[in-house]
DNA sequence: CTAAGTTGAGCAAACGTATTCTCGGCATGC
DNA sequence: GCATGCCGAGAATACGTTTGCTCAACTTAG
């Protein structure tokens, strides 16, 4: 019933070492030999118990995935990605995410700890200390995007959130956008503070004054998003706005639909992470690209650093991941120019215009009810 | 360093027998002794060894999923909330992807078997059947969605299609729509079929004919349902198209876009499934609800109640998941009516319409390049 | 032809836990 | 006061592998 590896080795007529080192391809065993107890392992259809195999060689062959929510389309792609890699290298994942809940969190790495995992990869943004600690102490090697400490045993992923942010900020420039509002993450999040002052940075450079006001505070979510467009309208009456992520963007895009205000002509609107998703909104949305791929990427191969790496002093453990502008169909010229120049490389964005919406939009009017 | 049942043992002054009894809250140990057992557990930070348990217990508290492409929306959900029951239930899941692809399947199904899944929930549409035959072999409990085979330790899920697919092309026969076009998933999936058969049979229920240039074959993705479009305007021009899943409507709106075409306006659609983000489409999608998070439960409760179940007489292993109409704003009047009623429930939908469009669709023009 | 070296297979000891079985101690009933 | 039960703790075994060690057989050099 139950296959063993025992099994294998009386109708191989061979020993159960014989067998282990036959299945592991170890070069000493007799190829005749070798050959014999294939045959009957793809008989059989004999499967090596993998639990025994990580008791005995201190091996899981798993590593832990830490995200935020998995619904979150931010990080389908890097699951995906994560899993192919995994399964190139015989490792198993284990899936774990932290519902921005602190019992989660720790229920988290509890999990991490009883399986045992070789590594994990940290990639929620915001974590308790304390719970790293745990992992820490065990020796776990870790990867982290942008929050881990300089110490051995951790790598750290680092975002340059400047790059692609100032692209934005100076595309929206060139549009003639002056008033350009910004909605944060929820601002405990490391990466959010850290986005929000890369455009504080690139307005500062090109000699834009960003006032208090025009700077927002969301959450990361498309409900933050719907509510986002109406804090920025009461303010400052931007006509540009760039958002922390594209599930802000998204909502603040869809509650200027309820409202009537139309995008890009009325209120330009730019991105965050690149989603797949946001070439499929309506208009496509321009954003800046942080590429879940390559991130899964990076993150997979500095965990396999740390555990093949048989010397303790390992290669560097610091690696970064750059940012870039995708240009789609959300921006356009701002209000007022658009008679005088064609809008760069957006073509297509001009149809759709509904001056009316401009018109009541730029009097301040209220929106249809 | 790595912390062990015997040095729990030793410290607490017991045998490891009575610490194990003690973590497993065996009633027969003493309290006085389960309390200084505890004691040196949550100081020294212990956590038992997954693999050694499983090893000797037969039963590795791992659930198998398997789901199409994590990538697609419409799995995250069901993911999440897999995962929230099994922690619940001290549960690991084991996430594994097939990309339509024979080797990932066959890669999936091994890894299920090495890590010795406690029970396999298979929601990917379509899975070869030599494979499932591995997993039956070794008595592993499974749940399926629509396709699995009538024996005892195999749950299916029937999913109703026929109740929402009616809904929808009743809502929009009301609506004056009698041109209806209907997008299918891949064909050499069951559940595709079971939808475009369901929209037959509700089509021939109130007596519209559905020709054989109605139906165009998609493949449930956003380009299939970009390419769909042109597919149903070269033929019957229809004022209403139904698809056999949201991701296909959203490519479908988005080059109805790119095309000038307004919906719902020139043009109703109607999605498949409900995820969670056709509620922020523009317009927002109507579309037939298939709970995913139902789905997910329903999953996990059919492997609990196989793997608890001491009697091999279990319960009923058939269960159904319904399907209903929700709807929003992508679907209107067809064209040539909008001015003698108001459209049904759908306020709001008649704000950004633009008759351009809809003159240069009904004379059948190309749309702009 | 013998001694030393090489090769490759089997024996047995782990790995960390659950669990059966044994057995001592205590209470209970006569 | 003694035999019988009962209760709870410990000793030992099993779970399915890997791997260090032993040792037989064979090869090669002298």
């Amino acid at each position: 019933m139950d296959m063993d590896i025992r099994e294998i080795a009386r109708r191989a007529k061979v020993s159960t070492a014989t067998v282990s080192r036959a299945i592991n391809r170890i070069p000493t065993v007799d190829p005749q030999l070798a050959k014999r107890v294939w045959k009957v392992v793809d008989e059989l259809g004999y499967y090596p118990n993998t639990q025994a195999r990580a008791l005995v060689s201190g091996k899981s062959r798993i590593f832990g995935l830490v995200v935020s929510e998995i619904t979150n389309p931010f990080f389908p792609e890097i699951v995906q990605t994560f899993e192919n890699l995994a399964v190139q290298h015989n490792y198993e994942i284990l899936l774990t995410s932290t519902i921005h809940d602190p019992k989660r969190m720790e229920s988290s790495v509890r999990r991490m700890i009883e399986r045992r995992v070789d590594g994990v990869a940290i990639l929620t943004f915001g974590m308790e200390d304390s719970l790293i600690e745990h992992l820490r102490f065990r020796k776990v090697p870790l990867v982290f995007v942008d929050v881990g400490p300089d110490v051995p045993g951790v790598s750290n992923i680092r975002v340059n959130y400047q790059n692609g942010i100032r692209q934005a900020v100076q595309h929206l420039a060139a549009l003639r956008h002056t008033r350009i509002a910004f909605v944060t993450g929820p601002l405990h999040l490391k990466s959010a503070l850290a986005r929000r002052d890369a455009f504080k940075t690139a307005m500062e450079e090109i000699g834009l004054p960003v006032a208090p006001e025009q700077i927002v505070v969301g959450d990361h979510t498309m409900e933050g998003g719907m509510r986002a467009l109406d804090l920025i309208s009461v303010r400052d009456c931007p006509t540009a706005v760039l958002c922390s992520n594209d599930m802000t963007a998204i909502g603040l895009m869809r509650e200027a639909y309820d409202q009537g205000i139309n995008i890009p002509h009325d209120l330009s609107v730019v991105g965050f992470d690149d989603i797949r998703l946001s070439e499929f909104m309506i208009p496509p949305l321009t954003t800046v690209q942080m590429s879940q791929t390559e991130l899964a990427q990076i993150a997979f191969k500095a965990l396999m650093n740390e555990v093949d790496g048989e010397s303790p002093a390992q290669g560097k453990s610091e690696y970064e991941l750059n940012t870039h502008l995708v240009l789609r169909r959300s921006t356009a010229l701002a209000p007022g120019h658009d008679g005088r120049l064609k809008p760069l490389m957006v073509s297509g964005a001009g149809r759709g215009l509904s001056s009316p919406y401009r018109a009541r939009r730029r009097k301040g009017m209220k929106p249809l009810a």
